[in-house]
DNA sequence: GACATGGATATTGTATACAAATGCCATCGG
DNA sequence: CCGATGGCATTTGTATACAATATCCATGTC
């Protein structure tokens, strides 16, 4: 993280994912640079980085924009997350460690913990969340699978949907994580994936809902935020 | 293709592909920029994407070196490359229209002349594979799923693997087309998922029985080549 | 008034110089 | 003889200058 490609890739994806750059706008390179307080050099590497991740585009003429995501391009990232989500809780339950087992069920501790609270911690919430997840991603053991996922997980949309849950939401979500522990602790990798990819798919539902119910009400995306 | 980080993109890869630098390899940037003919930054930028494809790979000292695919890895490159493909055929088989049917019926043909040489056209049948095989991800309609197949279907192995194919795997393979092109006639999603999920994962288990049987023959996989 | 054209302006692409770090090897001490 | 240490060589990271290209706006023509 010391790099000054590093820093500006943090930077740069912070400010797409909170929406202080919003969907659309001109990335030019020397602002970028002055931002971050780096040459162009590494800000150019942290774009390509967040091309991969399909967070910006280019226009025809090499032009870099925050990207903007249509309903459909949501629908299809939540669907593959779902399928290969899926897979790595199948992969999780058959090479499940009792080590693993037990960090999983500390994760989802902290995650009722969040949610108990009198008004329900979201930030503690999503890291919980977080560390659920990438537990079993780590020991799906396929570094390829990791590497697909990644493009796939942290989407602005997803967060900023997350953040507007109701606790009956966030209980709902930690229950369906407890479901899947109970999965994992039983080694049924059918059980696991069938869970997980039921998880993602409520989790779209829930964007997809929240989403209609901002176009019922005549309110732009950006002025639900 | 113009541009300078393109070629050497371009010819590093190729050099990867075709073997002329050997899994594990140094690659220095230096070195690099001479062979391609530029400086290092448009090579230094062909190498993140490289990354990217985990065609290359990198020590904790960022030193850059060409990947090295145990058997392993490969398996789980097949398992995953089985699954969406399967998934693509399902997609375009819901959406395909008269017209790319016909594209996909001319791929076949020009795949079928291909393999029915005196000495099979090895080149012909691989650029027609991959020429059906872009049809079906282009009409799936999904630029995630295209950009994730993207790291999947051009390694290495799989390519030197299809070199040594007999005639009679060209012949089942463009068999295999042939019934999926039945399926996308059909519009039957789950025909063609199974299908093609069947075709991958029968290309997996030739190369898999092809390298154990250098194994069991004594040689190095560089010595088969 | 609409549209094409040309050039000024802004933005991206590449090369190069320099800074920082890593690796290598010889030397020294045990 | 083995391993630690220090300094030189190599390699990567960053900044900057310059080249190529795209955008924008003003001007002129129909």
């Amino acid at each position: 993280m010391s790099r000054a490609s590093d820093r500006a890739y943090s930077a740069i994806r912070n400010m797409i994912l909170s929406g202080e750059l919003p969907a659309g706008a001109q990335l030019g390179e020397e602002a970028l640079a002055e931002m971050c307080g780096v040459s162009r050099t590494p800000v150019r590497e942290a774009l390509r980085r967040l091309e991969a991740d399909m967070l910006v585009g280019r226009t025809d003429t090499q032009r870099t924009f925050v990207a903007d995501w249509s309903i459909d391009d949501v629908a299809d990232a939540f669907e593959l997350r779902a399928m290969l989500e899926g897979r790595a809780a199948r992969r999780a339950a058959e090479r499940m460690s009792d080590a693993a087992l037990a960090r999983i069920r500390n994760a989802n501790r902290a995650l009722a913990t969040a949610i108990q609270q009198p008004s329900p911690d979201v930030a503690g919430f999503l890291e919980g969340n977080r560390e659920f997840h990438a537990i079993i991603l780590e020991v799906a053991g396929s570094r390829r699978l990791a590497a697909l996922l990644g493009t796939l997980i942290e989407q602005p949309v997803v967060l900023r949907t997350a953040r507007h849950y109701t606790r009956e939401e966030l209980r709902r979500s930690h229950a369906e994580h407890e479901e899947l522990t109970a999965a994992f602790a039983r080694r049924d990798g059918a059980w696991a994936e069938a869970i997980m990819t039921s998880h993602i798919l409520r989790a779209y539902h829930a964007y997809a809902d929240a989403h209609r119910a901002r176009i019922d009400a005549g309110m732009t995306q950006e002025a639900a935020e």
